[in-house]
This record gives structure tokens, sequence and C-alpha cells, in this order.
DNA sequence: GGCACTGTACGACAATCTGTCGTACATGTC
DNA sequence: GACATGTACGACAGATTGTCGTACAGTGCC
């Protein structure tokens, strides 16, 4: 199955192990709810359940404390969602997308530099060698 | 207000309204539900007003049928969707989008230089003339 | 063993959003 | 007036989400 859109408080959790490969659920809690409480722990097992059933999050169940970690990287999952969002609104094309984006100026030219350099490295049909 | 995302009934009616530029709801439900009845014309009343609530939709009451049109193109809807959602996920940056579809072929070599052909339009900076 | 602590598993709930329908009311035509 | 067609909008069920509480397991300490 794909993977489906998070939802904020889950995409908070995503966010902490992406930068920091893996936590156990404790070290989760700390850090989204600092007042922490009893009931928060709860909240915390229960995000990382559900990201384990979409196949967001691997749980290692070796030790009686489990550490958890993203399965998908930040980037293939924006790839994805921004692919699927793509897809349904214009067909899949960026071209419309790119011009609109650059007509009003929402994209610097250190990005245009740096998709520019991203489009280079095709292989094939070098046109410009 | 800012637009936020369109369920899908709601982009279904959008997808209507840009490619026609007027309708009035009976033409939209004509569209939307082939097997017409009373009641779902009651639906797409409904959803009318909602995205008329939001902004998306204009309503002409001078008749005293209305005449509905789109308030954005389909071009800045999907801009400013695909924008706030690079801006949650990559920062605002496309690259990981473009890098995930070049990688995974998504993305046609006529795609790609169109994208090239767009992003040479750039003034100044141009390290490749 | 008994108890406290910390962890996991998961049922339950309120809030929200969406798609749907029904109903009330207005306006037009005959 | 009677009827058809339109608009306005309350109401509802289903799904999703964030939250909490509670049941149960493993460990350590007395």
């Amino acid at each position: 199955m794909k993977h489906p859109p998070l939802a904020n408080a889950e995409l908070a959790v995503m966010e902490l192990l992406w930068d920091a490969d893996r936590l156990t659920a404790r070290q989760l809690r700390e850090q989204l709810y600092p007042a922490a409480s009893r009931a928060q722990h709860g909240t915390v097992q229960r995000l990382l359940q559900r990201l384990e059933d979409k196949g967001f999050v691997d749980r290692d169940r070796d030790l009686p404390v489990h550490l958890f970690s993203a399965v998908i990287t930040r980037r293939t999952y924006a790839g994805n969602q921004l692919e699927s969002l793509a897809d349904k609104l214009t067909g899949g094309s960026l071209a419309p997308l790119l011009t609109h984006l650059m007509e009003h100026k929402k994209i610097s030219q250190a990005e245009v530099d740096r998709l520019r350099t991203i489009l280079s490295d095709t292989p094939e049909r070098g046109d410009q060698s």
C-alpha cells in the first residue's frame, strides 16, 4: 500500500525520528510534550502504533523498551506526497507549476540553479554537452 | 484568508468549473451525478455553498438561477497547494520532488526538456549560455 | 513473594471534516 | 392557485485524529 498523508501530530513524530534515527517512546514524549504526564505517554504510544500500521515506523522489539525508527526518509515521503498532489492537480506535469511559481517569484534563484543541476543529471539525450 | 485544501467532491466541482468557466448548479449536477435526483441537487448546492465560503467559487446572483465560476485558476490552486506542502515538508524546496520524480522515471524526457526551457528563461545568472 | 515503576497494547471518546439528504422557503410559469 | 425548479441550510453518518484511561507484562528492590 502506498503511504497516506500524515496528520500534524503524526508528522511531528516523524520529524523527530527523521532527525534522530532511533528513539524510544519516552524520548519522543519528552520532546513532544515537555510537561510530561502518564497519559501523554499513551498518546505517543498510540501515535507510534498507528504510524507502524501505516508503514512509516519500524519498531525494534528486541529490548523490552522498543526502539522506533523511520522506515522511509523525509525525502521519500516528501517526494511521494508532492508527486501525488501534482498528479491529482496537474496530471503529473510540473511545467504549469514551475511556470506559475517562477512567474510569482516564489522560487529563488538558488533554487532555480539547484533544479537546473538536477535536470542536467539525466543520462542520455545530453543535448547540452 | 488562505485557501485550504479541497476534498474530493469539492475538487470534482472545481474541475468542472475550471473547464467550463461558468455553470449552473443543474449543469454541475448532471455531470457529477448522471443519475439525477432531487436529493443530489441539494448535495451540489451544499458543495457550492461551502466552496463559496472558502473563497473558491463566485456566484452570480443576478439571475434567479445562479451562475457559478471559479475564483482562482487551477494553476493558482495547484501552485499554492504544492507550495504549502513543500513548505511543510522540505522547507519550501522543490528539489526533493524533482529528484524523486527523476529517480523513479516518473518524468518523461520531453518533460525534462520543457522544464529545462522554463528554467532557462530566468533573467540573470545564466551560467550556461 | 509482594510491591512499585516503567513500558506496551488498545479500547473509547470528543472534535472535526465530508458527503449526503431532507426540508423550508422563494420565484417562475401556467 | 398549483406546480416545477431553484436556493438556503439544518442534520446526520462515516471517517480521521488527538487524547486519555486502563489492562497487562517485565524488571528491580524490599
